[in-house]
DNA sequence: TATTTGTTGTGACTTGCATCACGGAATATG
DNA sequence: CATATTCCGTGATGCAAGTCACAACAAATA
């Protein structure tokens, strides 16, 4: 990873922080459906997202994940970076998308460049912004809407995501991160097609136009 | 407010930090029940709780109030925070539970002194770090919690902030509260009751042990 | 090819909860 | 004191969504 590589992905990040992230960050390569941070674990390094695409959930008691956002290139993990200082543990499960590469950097040199650097510190506070402000998307989706309008959601931003109109996606693994049941799905992607908003084609389902599903 | 008022209520800030923050600071004297930040309100300040006890809630398109957190004394409104850099707009909603003294702090302050003092620099991070966690635990709750169990979270939040065991809270505000409605906050408490977990008495509610909600 | 495995579709049933429609108790206000 | 207002209790009803049971596929594998 060279210099111009990372200030390709984090372009407001001034020379000698970028050139002291690579000497004291840990690069790390992911594989797809990978693991990255576990509920409960404990953390002391922050992570940023390189390259590739992650997803982040909450998880429950009995195991059940909620899918909560997407994390792209470029950004960070805004638990890792909070975690990093105090003595925290995660709260959140972290998994790979796809193929990924993420720097980890340890949790001294986190709390350090905020005073150093201030693109670091505006980065800091940027990313405890976007992720505050998904969360509370989650909270009005969970708290208000119902499950259609959920599915709606979680449809429009794979879309957006992944700049496709082709959901590979499997109802049961819808459901499981909306935390419904796959019968739920199966019944919901009827009514969507019905109102033409997608294509079902029995292994995959297509989208046509989400602006249809609002009746 | 003297420098011993508010290092009282901020023990971790410098002397310098302190003075600074009195020198440029707006305090502001707030009655119960008041709105201090409305939904899509611009902030240009951060907002720092010196005295009583404020409701954080996220608002809904229909003006339906969700309540997230209650906010301290000696904390501050991570929105507030985190919208005084950005050219943000609020997402939440605060409301005065008590009568309190709010401290007003200009945006460019507060990203100033992120540099300038560690104990700024960390505090901002806790702040974070708090009201991210509290964001989650809306989320466990809403998202995989029933509305039994939802209410007696509440009921144990308002013991353990306002330190009694009187709930004198009427339904209908509960029910608005947690997005339910009278009725079904009305059967729920009646289950408590018959569980031994709250005594009723028609005007207010009493906890006695909350743990026998568990069945 | 035959079998296993993972997928979706769908009817029947149950449950949690919102809503409606009362009525009665308590409190405030004229 | 009388009336209005606000609160709570409770049955009836409807809807969203979770669960169960089973069938029809398709893809992968022996």
């Amino acid at each position: 990873m060279t210099e111009k590589d990372l200030t390709k992905h984090f372009p407001t990040f001034e020379r000698d922080l970028i050139t002291e992230m690579i000497r004291v960050g840990e690069l790390k390569t992911i594989r797809e459906g990978d693991t990255i941070i576990r509920t409960g674990q404990n953390i002391r390094a922050a992570i940023l997202v390189v390259e590739g695409l992650l997803k982040i959930y909450r998880e429950d008691d009995s195991g059940d994940e909620y899918f909560m956002y997407y994390l792209d290139e470029g950004k960070a993990c805004a638990i890792s970076l909070v975690c990093a200082l105090g003595i925290g543990t995660s709260g959140v499960l972290a998994k790979a998308v796809t193929d990924a590469t993420i720097l980890i950097i340890p949790a001294n040199y986190v709390d350090e460049w905020i005073g150093k650097y201030k693109s670091w510190a505006q980065f800091a506070v940027m990313t405890y912004r976007e992720r505050f402000e998904e969360l509370l998307e989650v909270i009005d989706h969970v708290a208000f809407r119902n499950m259609d309008e959920r599915l709606v959601f979680y449809l429009k931003r794979y879309q957006e995501k992944f700049n496709t109109n082709n959901i590979p996606t499997s109802f049961t693994e819808i459901a499981q991160e909306l935390n419904s049941s796959r019968e739920v799905i199966s019944r919901l992607m009827k009514k969507l097609s019905e109102k033409g908003a997608v294509n079902l084609h029995g292994s995959h389902v297509s989208i046509i136009d989400l602006e249809k599903a609002l009746d």
